[in-house]
DNA sequence: CTGAATATTTCAGGTTGTCAAACAACCGGG
DNA sequence: CCCGGTTGTTTGACAACCTGAAATATTCAG
Protein backbone atom coordinates (compact mmCIF):
# COMPACT_ATOMS: atom_id res chain seq x y z
CA UNK A 1 0.00 0.00 0.00
CA UNK A 2 3.16 2.88 0.83
CA UNK A 3 6.41 3.08 0.85
CA UNK A 4 8.36 1.61 -2.04
CA UNK A 5 11.93 0.99 -0.52
CA UNK A 6 11.40 0.39 3.31
CA UNK A 7 10.22 1.81 6.27
CA UNK A 8 6.40 2.54 7.44
CA UNK A 9 5.70 -1.16 7.77
CA UNK A 10 6.68 -3.57 10.27
CA UNK A 11 5.39 -7.04 9.83
CA UNK A 12 6.12 -8.92 12.81
CA UNK A 13 8.46 -11.08 11.78
CA UNK A 14 12.19 -9.32 12.13
CA UNK A 15 11.21 -6.45 14.52
CA UNK A 16 13.65 -3.34 13.31
CA UNK A 17 16.32 -1.69 15.87
CA UNK A 18 14.27 1.40 16.11
CA UNK A 19 10.67 -0.81 17.40
CA UNK A 20 13.26 -2.33 19.49
CA UNK A 21 14.48 0.60 21.21
CA UNK A 22 11.02 2.10 21.29
CA UNK A 23 9.49 -1.44 22.91
CA UNK A 24 12.32 -0.90 25.57
CA UNK A 25 11.81 2.69 26.29
CA UNK A 26 8.28 2.30 26.68
CA UNK A 27 9.00 -0.82 29.24
CA UNK A 28 11.18 1.77 31.37
CA UNK A 29 8.38 3.99 31.72
CA UNK A 30 5.83 1.76 32.34
CA UNK A 31 8.26 0.51 34.95
CA UNK A 32 8.53 4.05 36.41
CA UNK A 33 4.80 4.94 35.90
CA UNK A 34 3.91 1.75 38.19
CA UNK A 35 6.77 2.42 41.02
CA UNK A 36 5.63 5.62 41.05
CA UNK A 37 1.76 4.90 41.68
CA UNK A 38 2.86 2.73 43.85
CA UNK A 39 4.42 4.48 46.37
CA UNK A 40 1.59 7.63 46.02
CA UNK A 41 -0.73 5.22 46.94
CA UNK A 42 1.33 3.58 49.72
CA UNK A 43 1.49 7.11 51.18
CA UNK A 44 -2.45 7.01 51.55
CA UNK A 45 -2.09 3.82 52.95
CA UNK A 46 -3.80 2.39 49.93
CA UNK A 47 -2.56 -0.80 48.30
CA UNK A 48 -2.84 -0.42 44.39
CA UNK A 49 -5.49 -1.91 43.74
CA UNK A 50 -7.19 -0.39 46.20
CA UNK A 51 -6.29 3.00 44.77
CA UNK A 52 -7.36 1.90 41.28
CA UNK A 53 -10.50 0.83 42.27
CA UNK A 54 -11.04 4.06 44.10
CA UNK A 55 -10.47 6.63 41.34
CA UNK A 56 -12.39 4.34 39.28
CA UNK A 57 -15.34 4.88 41.52
CA UNK A 58 -14.63 8.82 41.93
CA UNK A 59 -15.93 9.05 38.55
CA UNK A 60 -19.16 7.31 38.89
CA UNK A 61 -20.59 4.60 41.11
CA UNK A 62 -20.08 0.94 39.75
CA UNK A 63 -22.29 -2.50 40.25
CA UNK A 64 -19.37 -5.13 41.51
CA UNK A 65 -19.71 -6.86 37.96
CA UNK A 66 -18.57 -3.67 35.74
CA UNK A 67 -15.78 -2.96 38.52
CA UNK A 68 -14.68 -6.56 37.79
CA UNK A 69 -14.86 -5.61 33.85
CA UNK A 70 -13.32 -2.42 34.52
CA UNK A 71 -10.42 -3.87 36.94
CA UNK A 72 -10.12 -7.00 34.22
CA UNK A 73 -10.69 -9.66 37.46
CA UNK A 74 -13.01 -12.00 38.89
CA UNK A 75 -16.23 -10.12 40.83
CA UNK A 76 -15.08 -12.68 43.72
CA UNK A 77 -11.89 -10.60 43.97
CA UNK A 78 -13.69 -7.28 43.63
CA UNK A 79 -15.76 -8.22 46.72
CA UNK A 80 -12.84 -8.38 49.11
CA UNK A 81 -10.88 -5.39 47.72
CA UNK A 82 -13.82 -3.43 48.44
CA UNK A 83 -14.86 -4.83 51.79
CA UNK A 84 -11.34 -3.68 53.13
CA UNK A 85 -12.22 -0.23 51.31
CA UNK A 86 -15.97 0.01 53.32
CA UNK A 87 -14.20 -1.11 56.40
CA UNK A 88 -11.92 2.01 56.20
CA UNK A 89 -15.49 4.22 55.25
CA UNK A 90 -13.61 5.27 52.07
CA UNK A 91 -16.66 3.66 49.86
CA UNK A 92 -20.04 2.15 50.34
CA UNK A 93 -22.21 -0.52 49.02
CA UNK A 94 -25.93 1.02 47.39
CA UNK A 95 -28.83 -1.18 47.24
CA UNK A 96 -29.86 -0.83 43.41
CA UNK A 97 -33.73 -0.33 43.24
CA UNK A 98 -34.09 -1.46 40.18
CA UNK A 99 -32.47 -4.86 40.27
CA UNK A 100 -31.91 -6.33 43.80
CA UNK A 101 -29.57 -8.78 43.23
CA UNK A 102 -26.80 -5.80 42.12
CA UNK A 103 -24.91 -3.70 44.87
CA UNK A 104 -23.35 -0.06 43.83
CA UNK A 105 -20.48 0.35 45.33
CA UNK A 106 -20.04 4.12 45.67
CA UNK A 107 -17.06 6.25 46.80
CA UNK A 108 -17.66 7.99 50.36
CA UNK A 109 -17.15 12.20 50.71
CA UNK A 110 -13.97 11.19 52.42
CA UNK A 111 -13.22 8.32 49.69
CA UNK A 112 -13.43 11.16 47.03
CA UNK A 113 -11.05 13.35 49.83
CA UNK A 114 -8.30 10.66 49.62
CA UNK A 115 -8.80 9.92 45.76
CA UNK A 116 -8.20 13.54 45.10
CA UNK A 117 -5.00 13.82 47.25
CA UNK A 118 -3.57 10.65 45.81
CA UNK A 119 -4.06 12.35 42.50
CA UNK A 120 -2.75 15.33 43.24
CA UNK A 121 0.66 13.24 44.84
CA UNK A 122 1.00 11.63 41.50
CA UNK A 123 3.95 13.17 40.23
CA UNK A 124 4.70 9.84 38.01
CA UNK A 125 4.43 11.43 34.55
CA UNK A 126 3.74 15.05 35.45
CA UNK A 127 7.63 15.24 36.14
CA UNK A 128 9.36 13.72 33.69
CA UNK A 129 7.06 15.65 31.48
CA UNK A 130 8.13 18.71 32.18
CA UNK A 131 11.41 18.23 31.01
CA UNK A 132 9.89 18.26 27.48
CA UNK A 133 9.14 21.21 24.86
CA UNK A 134 5.24 22.07 23.93
CA UNK A 135 6.55 20.46 20.48
CA UNK A 136 7.70 17.06 21.74
CA UNK A 137 4.47 17.13 24.30
CA UNK A 138 2.30 17.37 21.41
CA UNK A 139 4.45 14.87 18.89
CA UNK A 140 3.85 12.19 21.96
CA UNK A 141 0.04 12.87 22.18
CA UNK A 142 -0.16 12.10 18.74
CA UNK A 143 2.32 9.20 18.49
CA UNK A 144 0.17 7.57 21.82
CA UNK A 145 -2.85 8.53 20.03
CA UNK A 146 -1.78 6.59 17.11
CA UNK A 147 -0.51 3.27 19.39
CA UNK A 148 -4.00 3.17 21.10
CA UNK A 149 -6.12 3.88 18.08
CA UNK B 1 15.49 30.81 32.27
CA UNK B 2 13.59 30.28 28.69
CA UNK B 3 10.32 30.55 27.00
CA UNK B 4 9.05 34.40 27.21
CA UNK B 5 5.33 34.03 27.12
CA UNK B 6 4.42 30.66 27.65
CA UNK B 7 5.35 27.18 26.49
CA UNK B 8 8.26 24.85 27.82
CA UNK B 9 7.33 24.97 31.48
CA UNK B 10 5.20 23.10 33.69
CA UNK B 11 5.35 23.42 36.94
CA UNK B 12 3.78 21.04 38.90
CA UNK B 13 1.37 24.03 39.81
CA UNK B 14 -1.26 23.92 37.30
CA UNK B 15 -1.13 21.02 34.85
CA UNK B 16 -2.04 22.00 31.26
CA UNK B 17 -4.94 20.35 29.10
CA UNK B 18 -2.07 19.04 27.02
CA UNK B 19 0.13 17.19 29.67
CA UNK B 20 -3.15 15.99 31.08
CA UNK B 21 -4.25 14.63 28.25
CA UNK B 22 -0.17 12.85 28.16
CA UNK B 23 -0.64 11.48 31.46
CA UNK B 24 -4.34 9.96 30.37
CA UNK B 25 -2.74 8.23 27.23
CA UNK B 26 0.39 6.94 29.55
CA UNK B 27 -2.12 5.85 31.71
CA UNK B 28 -3.55 3.49 28.84
CA UNK B 29 -0.68 2.73 27.26
CA UNK B 30 0.39 1.14 30.68
CA UNK B 31 -2.28 -0.70 31.83
CA UNK B 32 -2.10 -2.49 27.70
CA UNK B 33 1.25 -3.18 28.16
CA UNK B 34 1.17 -4.20 31.69
CA UNK B 35 -2.04 -6.76 30.50
CA UNK B 36 0.01 -7.98 27.58
CA UNK B 37 2.80 -8.86 29.57
CA UNK B 38 1.27 -10.63 32.15
CA UNK B 39 -0.91 -12.58 29.59
CA UNK B 40 2.25 -13.46 27.57
CA UNK B 41 3.76 -14.90 30.75
CA UNK B 42 0.57 -16.65 31.33
CA UNK B 43 0.83 -19.04 28.49
CA UNK B 44 4.00 -20.22 29.41
CA UNK B 45 2.64 -20.68 32.95
CA UNK B 46 4.56 -18.05 34.27
CA UNK B 47 3.41 -15.61 36.52
CA UNK B 48 4.39 -11.68 36.17
CA UNK B 49 6.91 -11.90 38.70
CA UNK B 50 8.40 -14.90 37.57
CA UNK B 51 8.36 -13.76 33.55
CA UNK B 52 10.62 -10.68 35.25
CA UNK B 53 12.79 -12.76 37.58
CA UNK B 54 13.68 -15.03 34.54
CA UNK B 55 13.93 -12.40 31.88
CA UNK B 56 16.62 -10.45 34.38
CA UNK B 57 18.87 -13.82 35.23
CA UNK B 58 19.01 -14.56 31.01
CA UNK B 59 20.68 -11.40 30.68
CA UNK B 60 23.04 -12.68 33.54
CA UNK B 61 23.41 -14.86 37.00
CA UNK B 62 22.42 -12.48 39.75
CA UNK B 63 23.12 -12.80 43.74
CA UNK B 64 19.47 -12.93 45.26
CA UNK B 65 20.16 -9.38 46.95
CA UNK B 66 20.93 -7.75 43.58
CA UNK B 67 17.98 -9.31 42.00
CA UNK B 68 15.71 -7.85 45.21
CA UNK B 69 17.38 -4.56 43.94
CA UNK B 70 16.39 -4.79 40.96
CA UNK B 71 12.65 -5.92 41.45
CA UNK B 72 11.95 -3.50 44.01
CA UNK B 73 11.28 -5.67 46.62
CA UNK B 74 12.65 -7.80 49.48
CA UNK B 75 15.18 -10.09 49.11
CA UNK B 76 13.23 -12.87 51.29
CA UNK B 77 10.10 -11.85 48.36
CA UNK B 78 12.58 -13.34 46.21
CA UNK B 79 13.36 -16.56 48.14
CA UNK B 80 10.25 -17.97 47.02
CA UNK B 81 9.63 -17.18 43.29
CA UNK B 82 12.99 -18.50 42.54
CA UNK B 83 12.44 -21.49 45.06
CA UNK B 84 8.83 -21.89 42.73
CA UNK B 85 11.39 -21.64 39.25
CA UNK B 86 14.11 -23.74 40.36
CA UNK B 87 11.44 -26.63 41.30
CA UNK B 88 10.98 -26.33 37.50
CA UNK B 89 14.32 -26.22 36.16
CA UNK B 90 14.15 -23.07 35.04
CA UNK B 91 16.24 -21.52 37.23
CA UNK B 92 19.56 -22.87 39.97
CA UNK B 93 21.32 -21.36 42.74
CA UNK B 94 25.00 -21.85 42.09
CA UNK B 95 27.68 -21.14 45.14
CA UNK B 96 29.29 -17.98 45.07
CA UNK B 97 33.20 -19.09 45.69
CA UNK B 98 34.16 -15.41 46.49
CA UNK B 99 31.42 -15.56 49.13
CA UNK B 100 30.23 -18.72 50.48
CA UNK B 101 27.37 -16.19 52.31
CA UNK B 102 25.94 -15.44 48.89
CA UNK B 103 24.17 -17.53 46.46
CA UNK B 104 23.86 -16.92 42.57
CA UNK B 105 20.74 -17.03 40.65
CA UNK B 106 21.18 -18.54 37.05
CA UNK B 107 19.15 -19.09 34.05
CA UNK B 108 19.13 -22.72 32.68
CA UNK B 109 19.27 -23.49 29.13
CA UNK B 110 15.92 -24.62 29.67
CA UNK B 111 14.88 -21.49 31.35
CA UNK B 112 16.73 -19.21 28.53
CA UNK B 113 14.69 -21.17 25.88
CA UNK B 114 11.31 -20.08 27.60
CA UNK B 115 12.47 -16.32 28.09
CA UNK B 116 13.20 -16.52 24.50
CA UNK B 117 9.71 -17.54 23.58
CA UNK B 118 8.58 -15.51 26.09
CA UNK B 119 9.94 -12.63 24.50
CA UNK B 120 8.59 -14.01 20.69
CA UNK B 121 5.36 -13.81 22.18
CA UNK B 122 5.24 -10.19 23.50
CA UNK B 123 3.37 -8.15 21.10
CA UNK B 124 2.67 -6.09 23.37
CA UNK B 125 4.06 -2.39 22.12
CA UNK B 126 5.02 -3.85 18.55
CA UNK B 127 1.17 -4.65 17.32
CA UNK B 128 0.55 -0.64 18.32
CA UNK B 129 3.82 0.32 17.52
CA UNK B 130 3.10 -1.32 13.43
CA UNK B 131 0.51 1.68 12.97
CA UNK B 132 2.78 4.33 13.37
CA UNK B 133 5.11 6.16 10.57
CA UNK B 134 8.76 5.82 10.65
CA UNK B 135 8.52 9.74 11.68
CA UNK B 136 6.43 8.75 14.63
CA UNK B 137 8.20 6.18 15.66
CA UNK B 138 11.44 8.51 15.74
CA UNK B 139 9.09 11.14 17.74
CA UNK B 140 8.07 8.79 20.01
CA UNK B 141 10.99 7.69 20.90
CA UNK B 142 12.93 11.08 21.20
CA UNK B 143 9.70 11.90 23.47
CA UNK B 144 10.29 9.27 25.48
CA UNK B 145 14.16 9.46 25.91
CA UNK B 146 13.63 13.25 27.10
CA UNK B 147 11.10 11.61 29.60
CA UNK B 148 13.42 8.98 31.25
CA UNK B 149 16.44 11.57 30.88
C1' DC C 1 39.20 -13.86 68.75
C1' DT C 2 35.22 -11.07 69.27
C1' DG C 3 31.63 -8.28 67.68
C1' DA C 4 29.39 -5.71 63.99
C1' DA C 5 27.76 -6.15 59.44
C1' DT C 6 26.02 -8.76 55.41
C1' DA C 7 23.45 -12.54 52.61
C1' DT C 8 20.01 -15.70 52.73
C1' DT C 9 16.27 -18.09 54.57
C1' DT C 10 12.17 -18.99 57.52
C1' DC C 11 7.97 -17.65 59.58
C1' DA C 12 3.71 -15.11 60.40
C1' DG C 13 0.42 -12.15 58.42
C1' DG C 14 -1.95 -9.36 54.92
C1' DT C 15 -3.52 -8.48 49.96
C1' DT C 16 -4.46 -9.98 45.39
C1' DG C 17 -5.97 -13.26 42.37
C1' DT C 18 -8.37 -17.68 40.61
C1' DC C 19 -12.01 -21.14 40.53
C1' DA C 20 -16.11 -23.67 42.11
C1' DA C 21 -20.16 -23.64 44.71
C1' DA C 22 -23.98 -21.41 47.14
C1' DC C 23 -27.53 -18.12 47.19
C1' DA C 24 -30.82 -14.64 45.82
C1' DA C 25 -33.24 -12.37 42.37
C1' DC C 26 -34.59 -11.73 37.59
C1' DC C 27 -36.94 -13.37 33.41
C1' DG C 28 -39.28 -15.94 29.76
C1' DG C 29 -42.28 -19.82 28.38
C1' DG C 30 -45.70 -22.95 29.52
C1' DC D 1 -48.81 -18.52 38.25
C1' DC D 2 -44.59 -21.31 38.43
C1' DC D 3 -40.54 -23.37 36.72
C1' DG D 4 -36.18 -23.53 34.87
C1' DG D 5 -32.36 -21.02 33.16
C1' DT D 6 -29.62 -16.98 33.68
C1' DT D 7 -27.33 -13.31 36.18
C1' DG D 8 -25.09 -10.71 40.31
C1' DT D 9 -22.87 -11.30 44.52
C1' DT D 10 -20.70 -13.66 48.03
C1' DT D 11 -18.13 -17.47 50.35
C1' DG D 12 -14.58 -20.93 50.71
C1' DA D 13 -10.24 -23.14 49.55
C1' DC D 14 -6.07 -22.41 47.55
C1' DA D 15 -1.79 -20.28 45.35
C1' DA D 16 1.28 -16.39 44.61
C1' DC D 17 3.27 -12.11 46.02
C1' DC D 18 4.89 -9.02 49.38
C1' DT D 19 6.53 -7.19 53.92
C1' DG D 20 8.71 -7.27 58.43
C1' DA D 21 11.11 -9.62 62.15
C1' DA D 22 13.88 -13.29 63.66
C1' DA D 23 17.25 -17.13 62.80
C1' DT D 24 21.51 -18.76 60.58
C1' DA D 25 25.84 -18.59 58.34
C1' DT D 26 29.62 -16.08 56.83
C1' DT D 27 32.61 -12.15 56.35
C1' DC D 28 35.38 -8.52 58.05
C1' DA D 29 37.52 -4.97 61.12
C1' DG D 30 39.81 -4.16 65.28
Amino acid sequence: MASPTSTTRNPAGRPDPLTLEVVELIGEVVARFHEDYESAAAEHALTGAQARLLSLLCLEPLPMRRLAQRLKCEPSNVTGIVDRLEARGLVERQPDPADRRVKVAAATPEGRRVARSLRESLRFAREPLAGLSDDERVALRNALRGMLG
